[in-house]
DNA sequence: GCTGGCACTCTGGGTATTTGAGTGCTGATT
DNA sequence: AATCAGCACTCAAATACCCAGAGTGCCAGC
């Protein structure tokens, strides 16, 4: 990207930028006797032309057909979103809209869900918040129920009042008793104690102390070992305003309206693509065909994860065409991960 | 609808037949003369013209133009589909699709999508199942956890392996002890029993022995109360391959499918629709405007209620634009009510 | 290096024309 | 009285065409 920022001068890359503004902003090609009111560049229409020839000829801007104006390429948006553009904070109305949807203290998910139709709502586009991720999280209750044969459901609870809930497959057959039996053990230990340290805890106790426990809490470090050892808890996002894409024109076409709701309801691709902006530390972009999936090809996508405490648990983002006004959106997606963040950590839960 | 069956002759709904027929598999608007072809009736095509014209006064059919064929109207469609219409049993193909897709054993939720997705594949439209109603169901467990303040988090677990979980708020604040003493008491007395069953018997319980329990069982049995006092399991339904809606001319129109897919997300209208068919005995079809909701009023549902041992239990159809194979969606969706009815029956609930 | 001017290109909208499917009606046939 | 053939008529959809407008590329002069 500095590659094409470096070899254009100062002129030329305020030109794309007053490009893609009024682009994003009237969705019309945009052509030179209009770019050259719009600059405050006192250039005339022949010497614009010039100047783009030059962004086509670096792949920044194309013309749909000879006699338009230029729209700008994906590389275009990207070079304006990583360096040309002037970020646009949230007005009042939006930010109160935004502190008291999420103030409110209730269940995570339905914050979680708050948060996705807020993010719709505001932007008028799709909003995505991924389900946190629950690595944190604190065991609360766990509790062993018999089913036939040797499947036992597990039912436990997380962080406070999160029911969650598995079959697993034991090894030998156990009766009601001894399920309970295993259940009060477990809770006596490790109830309070994170997830995560809980599995470690499992591991060394099952290594060290095997010589002196008895059969039974063997039994239940066992099947705490099946109930924990892995994704217990799948990755899972909440969408809404999907509706509000169909309203854009760039993706109204009924095949590509088509595979995008179907990427949706797959939730595969959406999810990884997701996944891959927890890594990043702050707000992420993907443009256009940038996402590698096919169903994106014409949406942009801007995501920001977001943290309890210290830890990122999730990602949260909207989902829109590429024509989309991302000054105002990068800050808004910013400050709606910062604002759920917050609501979500329990320091700050209410009680009600 | 017999009022216009019987003021007509055989021979006119013998055409309003071959001619929605036509119209279904077509698409396009039939004329007399296609129509003379079609039908058996060796009739020329002036004939049918006088015909179409008494059938276009009763409103059965109408032409998009004056030198347009006829298509059926909402309630030509209505008298075919009540009264005209040859069923066509599954090809085999179908069948064994059904079969080996609902046969499987499997949790009762995954059941459930798996026929919304049956529903939807093999008609190449949307597939609806409504969660069945938990009235038959049996309390396997019950259990307490404090909250914060007066609030308890109640997990239960009923038909052998559903887990529920509701946060209610008791009158005076409870110690972890206090209510695992309280869920003991219940398990130990409704295990087993039918939702129902139980919440007859604890407003029994309260009148009748008041004077001869404990304190700690009255307050079990209050907050059993507050936790089956009614709609503790909200009404839910599973949809399926909306996309292949998007298919459809006649619903790929930008407003139409919007207002169309908000009405899914919204599920309130399509919940309300679903319920009316639970007492319908068996397919029940709603046509264009039949629904009242504005939001279909370009489709059709097909639906049946399905149930468990003699218990209707839920709804399942499709939906689709008026002009469906109802000849084949029929049969079809009965077919697979009966089918999920008996995959769902515990008594065939294979243990794996 | 910038600019005005000019020729050129392409889209989009408007209008006219044709074609084909289908109707309604009328009057003859059975 | 029902059926039918024939005919005039209507309308939508396709085709062709034109025109205006927006915009470009390029050239030559400042």
């Amino acid at each position: 990207m500095s590659h094409n920022s470096q070899q254009l001068n100062d002129r030329s890359l305020q030109l794309l930028k007053t490009l893609v503004e009024r682009y994003i902003s009237d969705g019309q090609p945009v052509g030179s006797r209009s770019l050259s009111k719009d600059s405050d560049l006192k250039l005339s229409p022949a010497t614009i032309r010039n100047v783009m020839a030059d962004l086509e000829e670096l792949g920044l801007v194309q013309s749909p057909h000879t006699s338009a104006g230029r729209v700008p390429t994906v590389s275009g948006y990207r070079l304006f979103v990583d360096s040309l553009l002037t970020v646009k904070p949230l007005n009042t109305a939006e930010l109160t809209r935004l502190q008291s949807g999420l103030s409110v203290p209730q269940e995570a998910t339905e914050m979680i869900s708050a948060a996705s139709k807020l993010l719709a709502d505001l932007t008028q586009m799709a909003g995505v918040v991924t389900l946190p991720k629950r690595e944190i999280v604190c065991l609360r209750h766990i509790e062993f129920l018999p089913l036939s044969h040797n499947r036992v459901l597990v039912i436990f609870v997380t962080n406070e009042q999160e029911v969650h809930n598995k079959i697993i497959h034991t090894a030998k057959v156990f009766s009601g008793s001894e399920l309970q039996q295993a259940a009060n053990f477990l809770n006596s230990i490790y109830a309070g104690h994170s997830l995560h340290s809980v599995r470690e805890a499992l591991l060394t106790e099952l290594q060290d102390t095997q010589a002196h426990i008895n059969q039974g809490m063997l039994d239940a470090i066992n099947m705490a070992q099946l109930t924990f050892n892995q994704d217990s808890i799948k990755d899972d996002y909440v969408l809404a305003g999907e509706t509000n894409l169909m309203g854009f024109s760039e993706l109204s076409d009924r095949d590509r309206l088509r595979t995008l709701f179907d990427a949706f309801n797959q939730k595969r691709e959406v999810i990884h693509l997701l996944d891959q902006c927890m890594k990043a530390e702050g707000v992420q972009i993907f443009i256009g065909e940038e996402s590698g999936y096919q169903a994106f090809d014409h949406c942009s996508l801007v995501t920001s994860p977001y943290s309890v405490g210290n830890e990122i648990v999730g990602v949260l983002g909207v989902i829109g065409p590429t024509r989309m006004a991302y000054e105002k959106i990068i800050p808004f997606v910013d400050i709606t991960a910062k604002l759920l963040g917050a609501a979500l950590n329990p320091k700050s839960q209410s009680p009600l």
